[in-house]
DNA sequence: CCCGGATGTTGCCAGTGTCAACATAGGGTA
DNA sequence: TACCCTATGTTGACACTGGCAACATCCGGG
């Protein structure tokens, strides 16, 4: 067997899933399966990684059939689509969270970027699903396509905010705010890859990439290049 | 089936891959299977992505057994993983050749950059073996790590260069080097994953990260931050 | 009360990675 | 030259996977 595992997921809490709740006498009726095979999955991808999404396993898990899936989910791809959404629904809430706890100043810009980082390392596996090209890039999924839209946006609106306040460059936002996504997913990704194997190095990574982006995008007295 | 397909790979020239020169009479032992099979994976891989690598499917398109691969590969992950070497091992050489055609200045570094995405944006798929979690991060094999490790080398070199010369700010090299690493990772996969779809969205965005990256880490009046 | 759609199950199939047992090749040695 | 020993390739299984078709059961609206 094939295993390719990623290493073993951290506690994360983002996700309440009590596991299916099910009571003794066993109804032919799961009350709410979409949801249950959802949690169950998610948990399998964090326990065991991607490739430990066993369609009879997850199945069992849950005291279900191996096939009961499909009237809820048309293939394993669109569940691992849904596991996606949901993790860009959770990125999205984390970030704004950082954002509007953060003061959406400067200082809140910079713990988007953490919290950004945080949730990979936290979820490498999920994070995995979201970007590991395991979702159809043509002709994806519009909720999925919305999800993720949102999480980017996310970043816009605080860019935007940063820009109005004069505290960054007047290019534009959009592409700035890629420009910011793509370091931060940069650093995540080498962080869940193991790139950074020395203890703090990923801290070390965030801190220091964080720092120099912002010089790279606040607003200088000379234009800049 | 589960294709979870990633987009059909482009041209690139990168291994002459001659496709089995097989003769007529077909020996017994094939002459270099070991290098064959990995031709013949990095040439599937290209054409149909990571989930269209099959034991049997290799062994078929090079006429030879479906299990004749374990006498030169451990496992479908060791395969894999040389494939992955493989990719670092021209990754390095086409970063240093851009490095020293651009002049090993500051025009170089950026080249540098240009390479590394043109890299991932020409064998997306190839890429994503060496990035996707395909490989096992600990315990990894001495080989891949010496290879991908002696890509990031080349940054490094590139970075110390520059750092030497007063162009670059004089923090550690290393840690510069990870940031830089990042931002054309990042950069690479947003557009691998499709997130640039409009055209010209991936170059517009390389040029502005490169951009603002090299003034987030040039060797400023002041000190920074 | 009953019946029809929604939901879950069982039987089955092709396809996969992998191992054990076997077959062949071909060069070094007697 | 004859032999044989190891590297190399093959065949036959096996357990496992995703997915379909046909069947079973539930449950709410007429």
């Amino acid at each position: 067997m094939l295993t390719l595992s990623t290493p073993r997921a951290y506690l994360d809490g983002m996700t309440p899933s009590k596991r299916a709740p099910r009571q003794s006498r066993r109804p032919y009726h799961h009350g709410n399966l979409r949801r249950a095979l959802l949690d169950e999955a998610l948990a399998t991808i964090r326990e065991e990684g991607v490739d430990g999404v066993t369609l009879r396993e997850i199945g069992a898990r849950l005291g279900v059939s191996r096939t009961a899936l499909y009237r809820h989910f048309a293939d394993k791809r669109a569940l691992l689509m849904a596991v996606a959404t949901e993790g860009f629904r959770t990125l999205r809430e984390q970030l704004v969270a950082a954002w509007e706890e953060g003061g959406r100043g400067d200082a809140a810009f910079e713990a988007m970027g953490v919290a950004y980082v945080r949730f990979a390392v936290a979820n490498p596996s999920h994070y995995r699903v979201m970007f590991g090209g395991f979702v159809d890039p043509v002709a994806r999924d519009p909720e999925l396509a919305a999800e993720a839209g949102g999480a980017f946006q996310a970043l816009v609106d605080a860019l935007a905010t940063l820009r109005h306040a004069g505290i960054v460059r007047d290019d534009d936002t959009v592409l700035m705010a890629r420009f910011v996504w793509a370091v931060v997913h940069g650093v995540a990704m080498l962080a869940i890859d193991g790139q950074l194997r020395e203890p703090g190095a990923v801290d070390e990574l965030l801190r220091y990439a964080i720092e120099r982006l912002r010089a790279g995008i606040r607003a200088g007295i000379r234009a800049g290049r």
